[in-house]
RNA sequence: GCUGGUGUAGCUCAGUUGGUAGAGCAGCUGAUUUGUAAUCAGCAGGUCAGGGGUUCAAGUCCGUUCACCAGCUCCA
């Protein structure tokens, strides 16, 4: 007998039982959805007979690693295919990713969507054939001279890689496909059911722009033919929500060719901008914020003492004035520093919070650019703290509750990560020490969970990123609160301590929304456009019957109005159903219906966009509940 | 920036093997006066992204510039 840990749970086996045994075992649904395994921490077969005392974890579909087994099995299956269809491919490297798979491969002849179908066709037989996955290893040596026979020149480069440590090297065999693979992998070929290549792609051996570009093939697999079909649903309804179409449907803004990269906003996504100035602005004051605006272009020298001359100068528009080098700008710190050094400043001054809503210009690589989401030039919800040492954990705090209850406003979901120095930085290691420990603290202090990103720091300090979770899963970089050390002593910012001696203050910049045009991409594609009536561009719509109800309509709207709603009367020569699925359209929230009846009895018919016809309600009472929701920012 | 794809009316799209443009919606005009997701008819709307080339003839073929879309960031 032979001791299993599963789960946490010792259980005792006869010696050399199978781990897909053991899984049968607990369970025919999870031996169904069972996709590998792993002994001691390893990759491993579920058929390995099991023979002495081990730790056995079974990876099913539903974690992210027995997807990954999945769908990493996937891959090497389309690899198989595209073998059999191109006997010259040379592959590269095929991971599972967090939506299905990719392989990237070496192809003389560039793929068309008609080849992914033929591919496709190709593993469906594969996955018919039912092959058994097998795992061997081999001395790196014999390695060398498999891949060698197989002419897979790519997969030489990574085992030169690995064979410095000595160690033998892990294949996976296939029927006559074998690939250098560490695992795990699911059984056999029959155990994928749905599959869809979704997208092929040029992407450079090794993400490096100076290496061969290869051809990616995107897939995605799952266990049961529905559960494709619900990701093709899915991304269907990622596609109806595109802020883009959205943003052209609702007339928010627009992009055009002779601004690539610069949006234009129109008069309804204006309104919805100045909406969350106006909440940015509300919160601040309360938060102890003051408010500055700096110039958007100033001198070289500026630039150069912030370091962004140095660091940054192929991403900023520089031009020459009056033979002198001016650039627009890409950040707003050193303008914030400047307003800093124009008085001198006690001890009794800070923390000293200064909040700027700057429009900033950044470069961006043309194929970058992505709607709101990637522009040029974007308006920063920007705020520099200067503060003593002592400060710093409780600005920080102070900071997180402030995004925290942004966040909530809107109904978003997010988690932290903490980046750390990276290696084209400024300053002194103890610096950066101290630093990445003030943001570790303050968080974990307020019990927050966080990832660390190593490396992924500014130049200039450690960060905190807040990564927001929209209604369709996908997560988004807004917040962030990046301490620095650097900028205060380049600009040799000081204070006046309570010893009457000067001092360097320490300096946080921070970003609750990041960009609020990227805020309000995010914004129109979690709601799908049917922003809350705090945020709708018309909140309400009044809908006269035919033309004798104008005078009427034109009434309620005007008293709606001097409430403090955005109406707008809609007075077309149109019948009623017309005049609904337009305003439906644009995701009004309020559809005011007035003819006979209620121009009689001084009432409106309401219309919710999502709930429907609510019935007839005085005007008064309509107006005092839609100011209160309003004034509330109520989700809906 | 790189690889591949795309670019026809405000929007969504047709346009055969090259023979110089069409629909629906939106817009305008008229009729209709309408009760909870599209009333009918008429009119107008295009240097086919921009230069260039091949050809008797180019929306269509070639090359180029620009813009857009997908990916290049998850690494055996």
């Amino acid at each position: 007998m032979i001791q299993v840990m599963l789960k946490g749970d010792a259980k005792e086996f006869e010696a050399g039982i199978t781990a897909a045994e053991i899984a049968k075992s607990i369970g025919a649904g999870l031996y169904k959805a069972a996709c590998a395994c792993k002994i001691d921490g390893e990759a491993a077969d579920l058929r390995t007979p099991l023979t002495k005392d081990c730790t056995l974890e079974i990876l099913t579909f539903d974690s992210a690693e027995g997807k990954h087994a999945y769908w990493h099995t996937t891959a090497h299956i389309m690899a198989q295919a595209i073998g059999r269809l191109y006997p010259g491919a040379k592959f590269a490297i095929g991971p599972a990713i967090e939506n299905g798979f990719y392989y990237d491969v070496d192809l003389e002849q560039t793929l068309t969507p008609e080849d992914l179908v033929k591919i496709e066709a190709e593993m469906k037989k594969i996955i018919k054939e039912d092959l058994p996955l097998e795992r061997f290893e081999l001395a790196p040596e014999d390695a060398v001279k498999l891949m060698e026979e197989k002419k897979q020149d790519y997969k030489l480069e990574l085992i030169a890689e690995h064979s410095g440590k000595g160690e033998k090297i892990s294949f996976y065999r296939q029927g006559e496909y074998i690939d250098l693979c560490a695992g795990p992998h699911l059984m056999s070929t029959g155990h994928v059911k749905a599959v869809k290549l979704t997208n092929c792609t040029g992407a450079y051996w090794r993400a490096d722009a100076n290496n061969k570009m290869l051809q990616r093939v995107y897939g995605i697999s799952f266990p049961k033919a529905a559960d494709l079909d619900a990701y093709v649903t899915m991304l269907e309804e990622a596609k109806k929500r595109d802020h883009r179409k959205l943003g052209r449907d609702l007339e928010l803004f627009t992009i055009m060719e002779e601004g690539p990269g610069f949006p234009f906003f129109l008069p309804k996504g204006m309104i919805l901008k100045n909406l969350l100035i106006d909440y940015w602005r509300e919160i601040h004051r309360k938060a102890g914020y003051q408010e500055i605006s700096t110039p958007m272009m100033l001198n070289r020298a500026l630039w150069e003492r912030s370091g962004h001359w140095d660091h940054y100068k192929q991403n900023m528009y520089t031009t020459v004035i009056d033979e002198q080098d001016f650039a627009i700008k890409p950040m707003n710190c050193p303008g914030g520093m400047l307003v800093y050094k124009t008085k001198l400043h006690s001890y009794r001054d800070l923390p000293l919070r200064v909040g700027e809503l700057g429009l900033v210009h950044r470069h961006e690589l043309s194929g970058a650019l992505h709607g709101l989401m990637r522009v040029r030039c974007f308006t920063q919800d920007d705020a520099h703290i200067f503060m003593t040492r002592e400060q710093i954990k409780d600005e920080i705090k102070g900071v997180v509750n402030l995004i925290d209850s942004v966040y909530k406003t809107f109904g978003f979901q997010y988690h932290i990560e903490l980046s750390t120095m990276p290696e084209d930085h400024m300053g002194a290691q103890e610096d950066w020490d101290s630093a990445t420990e003030a943001l570790r603290a303050a968080i974990t202090e307020l019990g927050y969970d966080y990832e660390v990103n190593e490396g992924d720091g500014a130049f200039y300090g450690p960060k905190l990123d807040f990564h927001l979770t929209d209604c369709l899963g996908r997560t988004w970089q807004c917040g962030t609160i990046q301490l620095d050390f650097q900028l205060p002593e380049r600009f040799e910012l000081e204070y006046t301590g309570e010893d009457g001696a000067k001092h360097r203050p320490i300096m946080i910049h921070r970003v609750v929304f990041g960009s609020i045009e990227r805020f309000i991409g995010i914004l129109t594609e979690h709601f799908a456009g049917a922003f809350p009536l705090w945020l709708s561009p018309v909140q309400v719509k009044v809908l006269p019957i035919s033309e004798r109800h104008h005078e009427y309509a034109q009434k309620i709207a005007a008293e709606l109005e001097a409430a403090g709603l955005r109406v707008e009367a809609d007075l077309r020569n149109e019948k009623i159903g017309y005049k609904i699925r337009e305003a439906q359209l644009q995701k009004t929230p309020y559809m005011l219906v007035v003819g006979d009846k209620e121009a009689e009895t001084g009432t409106v018919s309401v219309r919710g966009r999502k709930d429907g016809d609510l019935g007839a309600m005085a005007v008064a009472e309509f107006a005092a509940k839609a100011v209160e929701q309003d004034k509330s920012r109520a989700m809906d």
